[in-house]
DNA sequence: GTAATAACTTAGATTCATCTAACAAATATT
DNA sequence: AATATTTGTTAGATGAATCTAAGTTATTAC
């Protein structure tokens, strides 16, 4: 088993990766708010575990073990997630942290009991994908908002930095997961749209926010 | 806002106050399963944060703020036992380990929620009293089963030394919380007794039993 | 009431996760 | 290409929670 602290550190190895997989020891300080020379004895650590690659000087990736075991402490969370979200009746925008802490308890009967609860769901209130008992993703592709034109027309499926002030902005504007949007149009200096949604007929969103909401065609 | 650690400690003193409210470091060393090199230094390190009366030599005893503290991680795990139980369809055996990992989360909406949930309960699946929000713990009076004379009809209100196999045990028997108990008789060489309820007639129960059962008279 | 035993304390070591200070390598700037 | 900046590494310190070994005080047994 792995302490709560290198918990933490696969996490945010996996949730920084980018496309190649390679992440730099510099953003893994600064994500975890942790100084560089701490992060750095940790991924020696970790390599001594084969749970990252480590080479001086070179990006770090999670070897295959890391990504499973990353992925099963992301699928705690996210399953933690939809429970409070479901069953306990807390708003989305309310659950990161309490997931934070749940996502490290050590008790395979108490997660698969939410999960049995919930009906095996394969995405959590924010529209992220919850990896399977195995710790693998199914990496459903969606779109930025951001990167869709005027005329279209969007299902609202996920969120990205769900951070407690973008989600109650969210909330305050009603925009909520599985909501049909239309673009009505796209200035071209800011990048910001009208939209329609629901009742509203042009509402503005800045590109701050709109690349921010990941979203279907339909 | 304490440690894992030290929370775990002000537990254990709490749990094994004695009428005196004295507890000896050795009882405290055996309880946790640490060295008393270990408990001393913790001793002092929780004395001079108020939450214990140390002195060399004599036995511990939390001070009020200790009390305190310690009911306010007793109440959180009682809520997530009774939680577990009524919520999500645990056992009374399964829960205890789970509440001793979620007992240190820090999040006061998670554990008022759970509260609210439950209609704000003052026992838990065992029939111990939930302290309430200031730690406080209101002490209802049960009698040992044990204590109990032939003749007698008393209501199983709590049980004692929850480990696993004693539940498990109890539920073999069909021995649950609010049972109706008549005593039919009390061996004297052994102090084993001869008891009725539900259907059963005259299930036999052990002294090692008797004294884990609390009850009430009728 | 002395001796044996049990309980408690002190001293010093260890591991984990963190830090700061100083140095080295890679990257960016001009 | 030389220099400046950023990024990464090494070395050494710190605090928390644990341990073992050794010594001290209390309690129990005879």
């Amino acid at each position: 088993m792995h302490s709560y602290t290198e918990e933490n550190y696969l996490k945010a190895l996996f949730n920084l990766a980018n496309d190649k997989g390679e992440v730099s020891a510099n953003e893994l300080s600064k994500r975890l708010s942790i100084k560089m020379p701490t992060v750095n004895s940790m991924m020696k650590k970790l390599a001594e575990k084969k749970l990252v690659h480590y080479e001086s000087y070179k990006p770090l990736r999670l070897t295959e073990k890391g990504k499973k075991e990353a992925g099963l402490v992301i699928r705690k969370h996210r399953l933690t997630e939809m429970f409070l979200v479901q069953k306990m009746g807390f708003g989305w925008e309310q659950v990161h942290e309490i997931a934070e802490q749940i996502e490290h308890l050590h008790s395979p009967y108490f997660f698969e009991k939410m999960d049995e609860m919930l009906g095996y769901p394969t995405i959590d209130p924010h529209g992220s994908p919850i990896p399977d008992k195995t710790g693998k993703i199914d990496w459903v592709h969606y779109e930025k908002l951001s990167d869709c034109k005027a005329g279209e027309t969007v299902k609202l499926s996920a969120v990205i930095q769900t951070t407690d002030e973008f989600l109650k902005f969210l909330n305050s504007r009603e925009l909520h997961l599985g909501l049909k949007i239309k673009i009505k149009a796209v200035e071209k200096f800011d990048g910001s749209m009208l939209v329609a949604y629901n009742k509203k007929t042009a509402e503005s969103l800045s590109h701050t926010v709109s690349e921010r909401l990941l979203v279907k065609k339909l």
